[in-house]
DNA sequence: CTGCATGTTAGGTT
DNA sequence: CAACCTAACATGCA
């Protein structure tokens, strides 16, 4: 489930491990998972140093020494992770990249191939459309800003959090979680979100991202840090993924019920969440 | 066995 | 445009 919270543990994981090291060998095994030009592609990253390694949104952006910025998106299965180059390579991994004198490879694995890597030039990634199109950071956008842009869509709010333009990195998890914190109807159109209710959602969203990152993310099936290691999050969860089980909200009596809002499964408490 | 659900996004249609 | 729908895919579960 790698949303902003896990993509950001990955990104923290492998830096210190990552940055500043020479790539060797580079082994592209399902080349279909590179959505920029694929011809070329391992050729242009041996020998590339790689520096800084930032997160945006949900991706992973890592610029080489090369001028060339090489993009990872995990999608709903995707993995990045180091592993010992003498390892066996797992079933669906799609990418291996080796580190000169180093014991440990970076691999990519997506079993459900919905994620995807680019290798484009500095100049490609800071024109590239999704990257471009995305909305602020969380943790950076203002409140002000988050209202506008709540103001200016007639669409149910989940619907809008989980609408990378919106707001980048938010996903189904974390989109019942910070609407479950904000006592805030998943249908609620975004337009008609009160000041107070608008000022809620704000400082719920910026809280349990921070809080999901400070557990490490959430594993629920197959996501794991850059160093193999599972996310606690899930433990802390209100709403999501408890539907028929009582809400946790201290005295309150209701039940966690599943809804259908923009095509995605959504969790909510009926008794603290109320349409106004 | 079938049917259905699963964390995301792009690309199409209305 | 904004809003909505579906496809891309593998796997697990009822």
């Amino acid at each position: 489930m790698p949303e902003l919270p896990e993509v950001e543990t990955v990104v923290r994981s492998l830096r210190p491990l990552v940055e500043g090291k020479k790539l060797g060998k580079a082994r592209l095994l399902f080349p279909a998972i590179v959505r920029s030009g694929q011809k070329g592609f391992a050729r242009r990253l041996e020998g590339v140093r790689i520096g800084q390694i930032l997160r945006r949104g949900k991706y992973i952006l890592c610029r080489l020494s090369s001028g060339d910025c090489l993009i990872f998106h995990l999608g709903m299965t995707g993995r990045l992770f180091l592993e010992r180059t003498e390892r066996a390579t797992a079933k669906h991994t799609h990418l291996k990249l080796a580190m000169e004198g180093d014991p440990l490879e970076i691999r990519f694995e997506d079993p459900r191939r919905f994620g995807r890597i680019l290798l484009l030039t500095s100049d490609e990634a800071d024109r590239y459309p999704a990257l471009r199109a995305l909305g602020p950071e969380p943790s950076e956008v203002t409140l002000q800003q988050f209202r506008q842009a709540l103001l200016r869509h007639k669409r149910p709010i989940k619907a809008l959090l989980l609408d990378q333009h919106c707001i980048a990195g938010m996903g189904n998890i974390y989109s019942d979680e910070a609407l479950f914190h904000s006592r805030i109807h998943p249908r609620q159109i975004a337009a008609t979100l009160s000041g107070p209710q608008a000022s809620r959602l704000y400082r719920s969203i910026r809280k349990i991202l921070e809080k999901a990152i400070q557990a490490g993310g959430s594993s629920i099936r197959d996501y794991v840090d850059g160093l193999g290691r599972q996310g606690r999050f899930q433990l802390q969860y209100y709403a999501y993924g408890r539907s028929g089980q009582d809400c946790r909200r201290r005295g309150c009596r209701g039940n966690i019920v599943r809804i259908q809002v923009g095509g995605r499964s959504t969790h909510f408490c009926p008794v603290c969440q109320p349409l106004p």
